[in-house]
DNA sequence: ATCGGGATTGCCT
DNA sequence: GGCAATCCCGATG
């Protein structure tokens, strides 16, 4: 099977350029004690639109494979699975681009779903952006500290959250901007640890609490990509799993709505009794557990 | 004005 | 694997 094929990612390996304007440890701290108040929201979409006249930012290749707005106009949890494969990518001030692979997503609905923060179609300050066109970016802060970022789909309230990453480049940068929240001296984190966890992608892509309300469609410092380098993503290598954290949810925590790349060592929350149900009735391929290499660039990748 | 809980992470044992 | 850190948000009075 050729996603996961052991072969080596050459293509995408190649870093940026990690100079250290890009890490911007200041604005990164003043973002995430943020106040969600009109006013600073209004300055940064200031910002943005200026720096949408000036710049001519994408390449051809870019423009090839970005993701356009159709793209997000399909339910939550078919959402939730096509992002599995596609790339985010975050452009910084200085012009260096980071990506990654969007290796685990979790589908939150709206309504019904209790463990959503739309949940009943409750419209708020914090969760405006679930509400608003398929594609829009929702970030917010959790637990004081950290942040998490979603995009919204096609039905009321409806977002995915992002919660995992294979670092694909700029992967210097991403360290850093990491290290900038850990303890001095901590040992220097693996690619594979960069991303996998849905606070620790906001980080290593520095994206703010005020990228809120964005358009991922349209936006000139962070947008989606289809990866030309690798197959796409078939249904059986995805694994369905009850959502992370939300334990007190009742019925709701049960249901299947995280969705993963089986055997990505990206993954942040690995669940094998789900595996065992969402792998049950397709054919076995001849990699097991014991295949699983520690370096990301083995998995799920074809050299073209 | 106050209070309770949270879609997490990192460090320690 | 346990648990503290840390503070915003939304509900309530």
């Amino acid at each position: 099977m050729m996603l996961r094929g052991k072969r080596k990612m050459l293509a995408l390996t190649t870093l940026a350029a990690a100079p250290e304007q890009a890490v911007n440890k200041h604005e990164n701290r003043t973002d995430l004690t943020l106040k969600v108040s009109p006013a600073k929201l209004k300055k940064c979409e200031n910002a943005q639109s200026a720096e949408t006249e000036q710049s001519n930012y994408l390449t051809k290749s870019d423009l090839q494979h970005k993701l356009a707005e159709d793209f997000f106009n399909q339910s939550c949890i078919s959402l939730a699975k096509a992002f599995l494969g596609k790339v985010l990518v975050r452009r910084c001030a200085d012009g260096t681009e980071l990506r990654g692979r969007i290796v685990e997503t979790e589908a939150y609905l709206g309504g019904e779903d209790k463990a959503s923060h739309s949940a009943g179609g409750k419209r708020t300050e914090r969760n405006t952006a679930m509400f608003m066109k398929p594609g829009t970016i929702y970030v917010y802060t959790i637990y004081g500290i950290y942040l998490c970022m979603n995009v919204s789909s096609e039905g009321e309230g409806a977002a995915v959250l992002l919660r995992s990453l294979e670092p694909l480049q700029g992967q210097p940068v991403m360290r850093q901007l990491r290290a900038a929240r850990r303890k001095e001296g901590a040992r220097q984190l693996k690619d594979k640890e960069l991303c996998n966890g849905p606070s620790k992608l906001c980080q290593a892509l520095n994206i703010p609490r005020c990228f809120d309300r964005r358009d991922l469609a349209s936006d000139p410092e962070v947008w989606l990509e289809k990866d030309p380098h690798t197959n796409p993503v078939e249904p059986h290598d995805i694994v369905s799993a009850p959502r992370i954290g939300i334990e007190s949810h009742g019925e709701w925590a049960k249901k299947p709505w995280r969705f993963y790349l089986h055997g990505h060592p990206c993954v942040s929350v690995v669940n094998k009794e789900a595996e065992r149900q969402s792998l049950s009735g397709n054919v076995m391929n001849n990699l097991g557990p014991s295949d699983v290499q520690s370096d990301t660039g083995q998995h799920n990748v074809k050299r073209t």
